[in-house]
DNA sequence: ACTTTGTCGATTAACTTAATCAACAATAAT
DNA sequence: ATTATTGTTGATTAAGTTAATCGACAAAGT
């Protein structure tokens, strides 16, 4: 039951150019380097998101990515399914074909409530919420270390 | 974001272990026959079932397994920790040593809540309530055949 | 031209999954 | 006691997935 890390990278990639939203277009090898991801994985998890229409890319000098949807409209399942494909906890849950039980399987109708659950949760988080959060985790950090 | 077969097997198995319980002890042979499960397969779900009290197996002519615990008090979430490992979308969450961001990082907070949300659907689920909905599904049925 | 920066398809090593198999242990029936 | 039945366990394996990596390429600014 674990979210790949496509899923991870992609969402921390997201938060980071949003907190780094003034200095776009934003250059892969520095959100590579911030995020501890391997730069050449991550240039496979941008293509979805440019894709999707939530960044756009420019190649060439000075070029880099940017962010174009608001961090307040990217919500987290739209991030997850874009990476990892539906949110379904059983295969027979998107391919009811695939198990010849599906329709009368009591079990089959409880994997779908959560997959529900998970993905009403997901869609109440935004990016936006993300990097307010990881704003005042830098600031009770810089606290600590004054303390 | 998958549950593994050993997860949903281990449950259909329960769930068919608690329809025939005025029948038990069960043969491994006939869950498996009745969910479609490899009986091979089956053999190995049911040993960590056993080892935390669930069911108990006797061997021998007339052996088979029994559901020892009662059926309102086995929980969706006990059936997946124990077959599948703790609950946790990411790595991190049991083992945060795996990654130095771990104390500072925003999104590890929300997989942690995302954690907490499927523990919580799955906790609310028990053996009992899947059997009683399969009972429902089943009668269903036969009033389609009926129609 | 030349450098910078993103794009894309192919490949790969490591790991996980879902089984399968064979040898074994316990128990009931005869 | 012997035999048939039933669960137990560890080893093995084929197939699939994951997480990268690589190289050749395309676009754009200087």
């Amino acid at each position: 039951m674990k979210l790949s890390t496509r899923g991870q990278y992609a969402t921390r990639a997201l938060v980071d150019l949003a907190m780094h939203r003034d200095e776009a277009p934003i250059l892969l090898k520095d959100i590579a380097r911030r995020q501890q991801i391997s730069q050449r994985y991550l240039e496979h998890l941008i293509t979805p998101l440019v894709a999707a229409g939530i960044i756009v890319s420019t190649r060439g000098p000075k070029g880099g990515i940017t962010l174009v949807k608001s961090p307040e409209e990217i919500r987290l399942d739209e991030v997850i399914q874009l990476l990892e494909g539906a949110i379904a906890p059983v295969e027979c849950i998107n391919n009811p074909g695939t198990c010849i039980r599906s329709r009368s399987c009591a079990t089959r109708d409880v994997w779908d409530e959560l997959r529900q659950t998970m993905t009403d949760f997901l869609r109440s988080v935004t990016i936006q919420d993300l990097m307010e959060r990881q704003r005042e985790k830098e600031k009770s950090t810089e606290v600590m270390y004054y303390i």
